[in-house]
RNA sequence: GGUCCGGUAGUUCAGCUGGUUAGAACGCCUGCCUGUCACGCAGGAGGUCGCGAGUUCGAAUCUCGUCCGGAUCGCCA
């Protein structure tokens, strides 16, 4: 290493004209006009454009054989441009170095896709040669952000009393909730480790002992199947505390992302954060997750055609289904051809048994896809209930409550992104708040929580508990930003006895909470502050924050959709002897050496 | 696991109602070129049309199977 950097590819200007310099990096581009070589040189920082003219012959051959991907360092003297040779696209589009030295320190194959931003090449391909992807100026940024992001977390709760603790990652399994991931012990026969979907008991454990403030950034493992906005192994801000409401929890929370938002992006954003009720954004929205950049609520039209003699509206309505609609403004002359895909789309895409519309427009006046078999004062009170004006269209579901619900905000979101009405530009954070404390779940024939078993049920709930469980509301909170839920939280429960309830209720004996949750239940024996946190994922509010729609932008090494790395091809079989020493016998059907 | 879509040059794709030697763009290689910055110009290399079987005089193209990838639903306390 003869020539070591005295500037990086994105620092030099005008005023460091005349300086004699030496830069690093990979060429990004050679254009070699013959009597002259431009080389633009790249690093983490920007790019910079080198010259070799024809003056000195020996640099100039050698630079010839310079290639794309090169690792070289170059020796030179920073020149101004003249003025009709200034790049306005580049940073350091104001100057040039004219090299006067050049050792090659690596050189090249050529690479299996090319290094830079607007590459359409495949995922797969791309996390094959992940080295090379992150070579890439956007996915550098996307990770610098990353790191500026973790930064401001750390000062965050470093300034507000918060203490990091670091919490085990082989833990014990529990099979409620999300597929754990399991490591098999050596040491102890036929046992198995977990790896954390959260550090859950740990945090409330540590408020237990004193540790009123406590936050962690931390890995959180779930074995369920991939989305584009879910990895098997991602990263929450965890937090805790103690001695607090739901209020605390939020105000912090929203301190914390103010700052955020603040540091990483330069944007001041306001708070308090808007709230909302469960009930509320399932019933305007059709999801507990709404995205608030647009409107198109939902609107509930089954009191207008419970009594209609159309039977798939007033059936629907019978059988304790709904009627919903939502207005879309300005497609009021949407064509046949174009509502039929639509309709086939949302067939296919939400499951719904077909899609009813009303159009309002010059040509028609008002025209109802199912006009034959309603009346007309019908149709004009479902009009005026969408508050649909001239030019306007109204699109209509019918179903099964909860199912259409979930349908209809499914819908409203095709219609927000295929007509444009989302901004953006904007950051929409939402508080989504008295979730159901348990959901039934009809195949296992048990409630499960809708959270997870510690969270508190609110006090004036309480005593519907043994009844009525269903109706019961829990302290739990999630945040919501432009349509991703980014986190969520809950107080705790923190007395035994509750505890004891809240298994009973999800149908774990006390003999199976004894031995699955007993540590919790015991350290509750010995004097707990009332205490609740949240914990926020930071892969995705990274990924809002990158302009992305996919974790692995902002993720260094990714998984695939099938939970593999195809570049270290991980998961990968492993020697008779390695599972001989941990006591696992494959099963016949599957095969190691 | 279900449903739908796809697999052709290093990359992104076209070709698919069967028919000459499978094309384009970018990338790559060679030559020319002293102000380019998506450099330009000229030339060139590069293909198991995912794999297997079938139909046919003839298959990238049609059929079946299989593998791989993507989207979506289930799943994600």
């Amino acid at each position: 290493m003869s020539l070591t950097r005295t500037h990086t590819c994105g620092a030099l200007t005008e005023s460091d004209a005349g300086e004699k310099v030496t830069l690093n990096g990979w060429v990004a581009v050679r254009r070699d006009l013959g009597g002259v070589i431009f080389i633009d040189l790249r690093d983490r920082y920007g790019v910079t454009q080198i010259v070799f003219d024809q003056e000195n012959e020996t640099l100039h051959k050698k630079a010839e054989q310079l290639r794309t991907e090169y690792v070289i360092g170059v020796k030179g003297i920073v020149r101004k441009r003249g003025e009709e040779n200034i790049n306005p696209e580049m940073k350091t589009g104001t100057i040039e170095v004219v090299a006067h030295e050049l050792e090659i320190y690596s050189e090249a194959e050529t690479t299996p896709f090319e290094i830079k931003d607007g590459i359409e090449t495949n995922e797969d391909t791309r996390l094959k040669y992940r080295y090379l992807d992150l070579r890439r100026p956007k996915i550098q940024q996307n990770l610098m952000m990353r790191s500026d992001f973790n930064q401001s977390v750390r000062a965050y709760f470093y300034d507000h009393d918060f203490t990091e603790v670091e919490t085990p990652f082989l833990m014990k399994s529990t099979p409620e909730g999300a597929r754990d991931y399991l490591v098999p012990s050596r040491v102890n026969a036929g046992k198995f480790f977990a790896l954390p979907q959260s550090p859950q008991t740990y945090k409330q454990l540590l408020m237990v002992s004193g540790f009123d403030r406590y936050f962690q950034i931390v890995k959180c493992f779930r074995d369920e199947d991939l989305r584009a906005d879910r990895q098997p192994e991602f990263t929450q801000i965890d937090v805790e505390m103690s001695f607090v409401n739901e209020d605390d929890v939020l105000d912090m929370t929203e301190g914390l992302m103010k700052k955020i938002m603040h540091d990483v992006k330069g944007i001041d954003i306001d708070i308090p954060f808007a709230r909302m009720t469960y009930d509320e954004a399932l019933q305007t929205y059709g999801t507990d997750k709404p995205d608030t950049r647009f409107g198109l609520p939902i609107v509930n039209f089954s009191e207008i055609v419970e009594e209609s003699e159309f039977k798939i509206f007033s059936r629907t309505v019978a059988d304790g289904g709904a009627v919903l609609g939502i207005k879309v403004p300005g497609q009021g002359d949407m064509g046949r051809g174009a509502i039929d895909r639509l309709t086939e789309r949302v067939q296919r895409e939400t499951g719904a048994a077909g899609l009813i519309y009303i159009k309002l427009n010059e040509q028609d006046g008002i025209k109802c896809s199912v006009e034959k078999f309603l009346k007309e004062e019908t149709v004009t009170a479902m009009v005026e209930k969408a508050e649909a004006e001239q030019g306007d269209l109204v699109l209509i579901l019918a179903g099964p409550d909860p199912q259409v619900y979930k349908q209809m905000g499914t819908l409203r979101l095709m219609m927000g992104e295929e007509h444009d009405l989302i901004d953006q530009s904007t950051y929409n954070f939402l508080w989504v708040t008295d979730f159901p404390l348990v959901e039934w779940d009809s195949d296992e024939h048990r409630y499960h929580a809708l959270h997870h078993p510690f969270t508190a049920p609110k006090p004036e709930d309480v005593e519907k508990m043994d009844d009525d469980p269903a109706e019961v509301r829990s302290r739990a909170y999630d945040l919501v930003l432009n349509g991703y839920e980014i986190g969520g939280g809950s107080i705790r429960i923190n007395q035994r006895e509750q505890q004891k309830q809240m298994f009973d209720l999800l149908g774990i004996d006390s003999e199976e909470a004894q031995e699955r949750f007993g540590f919790l239940l015991d350290a509750f024996k010995y004097g707990v502050p009332p205490h609740g946190g949240i914990a926020l994922g930071v892969d995705r509010i990274v990924m809002i924050l990158a302009g992305g729609t996919s974790l692995r932008d902002v993720i260094a090494f990714p998984k695939n959709k099938n939970a593999q790395s195809t570049m270290d091809g991980s998961p990968a079989e492993v020697d008779k002897e390695q599972l001989d020493e941990l006591h696992i016998r494959l099963k016949n059907t599957l095969t190691n050496n």
